[in-house]
DNA sequence: CGTTAATTTGAGACCATTCAATTTCGGTGG
DNA sequence: CCACCGAAATTGAATGGTCTCAAATTAACG
């Protein structure tokens, strides 16, 4: 069940950066769009393609990726309901990596250049998504410093807190407890890992209490230690509030 | 010495990304700005630090890093003449890393609101930036991949190439010459590797002939192996031409 | 329920780290 | 211009965190 209007959430992820008029609100919402749907482990956007529209992330979650030469696969972000996965495409005009599903998606396409009108024409809009393209880098250089400097246990706590953070502040999940759909083999490319060694220091954050995780559920039961575990401050999600 | 005027090399740079009219340069031109030396090793902008300016660079290397609570440093990025340190502080408004100089540095320092009046007026102007940045982005993205998934002699020829390309396009070097002032330990803060083993990895390069490296100065002695080695693909620096 | 994907376990190998010492380089003052 | 000094680069040996490979178990899905 989605919302009333399917890019209400577009002003609402804004919102929470920029004050937007009710004229800001009106002009995102008409927007034109159009709905696609993605099986789970679906290529969104593939590396190399030229971007004539952007997608927008109405539900599901899906990440980012570049492939290697030797064929392994370095997990860029990952995205939730809310994000656009190519906002930078739009502009750059190539997509510089590919965007994949991680379950069954919604999402809203809209044209590129319906995007661009928007932002020449609304100031506050404007802002707003230079806020949240900014965002995005400073979660990127968190990643660097993760994937750089972290061992393992940091890494995968690191991970889970970031997302724990933005699924909360999205609304998602209560008491703790969240819908977690990623598979260790996505934490692991994520976060520079093997399937077989993000296993195990799953299993070292669970024996000490800090985490539950199984059957896509996620349970965060010590969130103090988590994130003292992961090194993590959240400064750089910037997130007003 | 530098240029007729400081603030030419953001012309220079910008006008690759779009066509600016005579009347942007002029613009960019007007812009305030005050000048601003570092010596080597000194910090340009600090982490949690509110910010209030821009900071372009003009004359040496500068790099963003991040501290760890182990006092271990991530190096998030290297910048080379003519970039901008800082553009996204002035619009969150906090620093989320610290930016190190590398050598003796110039600077010119731009109030943040005559920046954001000018990208106000000036959609080429916005534009140019708004690529710049996103080009950033891609260039962190990259670098996660690079921490992530490669192994050391692919992380440091990777690294190395990317400078080049950079360093090259920016109008420095000739004959495969560059000044290249990092030291090995920085060299492997943005790897991801420890000093000792960026040392040795070195040496595995110059062995093999893919390089020189010595006295601050690069020499790259086969490039088209050196790209193999580092899976270095250069769409990610979104350089036309 | 059968079939495939995802998780888990074990053991051995290896790349990179750590620690410590040595050599070379770059800059400075006499 | 040489002697000196601290920084940077280099070397060696031992340790260790993570990987690899392979197999077993459990969960997900039509």
């Amino acid at each position: 069940m989605l919302d009333v209007h399917d890019l209400a959430p577009l002003v609402r992820r804004w919102s929470k950066h920029v004050d937007l008029a009710p004229d800001d609100e009106d002009a995102i919402l008409a927007l034109p769009f159009t709905r696609r749907s993605f099986g789970k482990d679906a290529y969104v956007i593939r590396e190399g393609h030229e971007a004539v529209e952007c997608t927008l992330l109405l539900k599901g979650f899906a990440f980012r990726q570049k492939l290697l030469r030797d064929g392994s696969r370095q997990i860029i972000s990952f995205h939730i309901p809310g994000e656009f996965l190519d906002l930078q495409n739009g502009i750059l005009g190539v997509a510089d990596h590919n965007v994949q599903s991680v379950n069954r998606c919604e999402t809203a396409v809209v044209p590129r250049a319906a995007l661009a009108d928007l932002l020449a024409d609304k100031p506050a809009i404007r802002l707003a998504v230079w806020i949240d393209t900014l965002i995005d880098a400073s979660i990127f250089r968190e990643w660097i410093v993760n994937v750089g400097r972290r061992d393992s246990r940091a890494r995968i706590a690191h991970l889970l807190c970031e997302m724990v953070t933005r699924l909360e502040r999205n609304g998602a999940g209560s008491d703790g407890i969240l819908d977690f759909p990623l598979t260790q083999e996505q934490l692991a490319d994520a976060t520079g890992l093997t399937a077989v060694h993000t296993n195990r220091t799953l299993q070292s954050l669970r024996r000490d209490g800090l985490i539950q995780l199984s059957n896509g559920i996620l349970r965060v039961l010590d969130r103090k230690e988590l994130r003292e575990v992961g090194d993590f401050e959240e400064l750089y999600l910037h997130q007003k509030l």
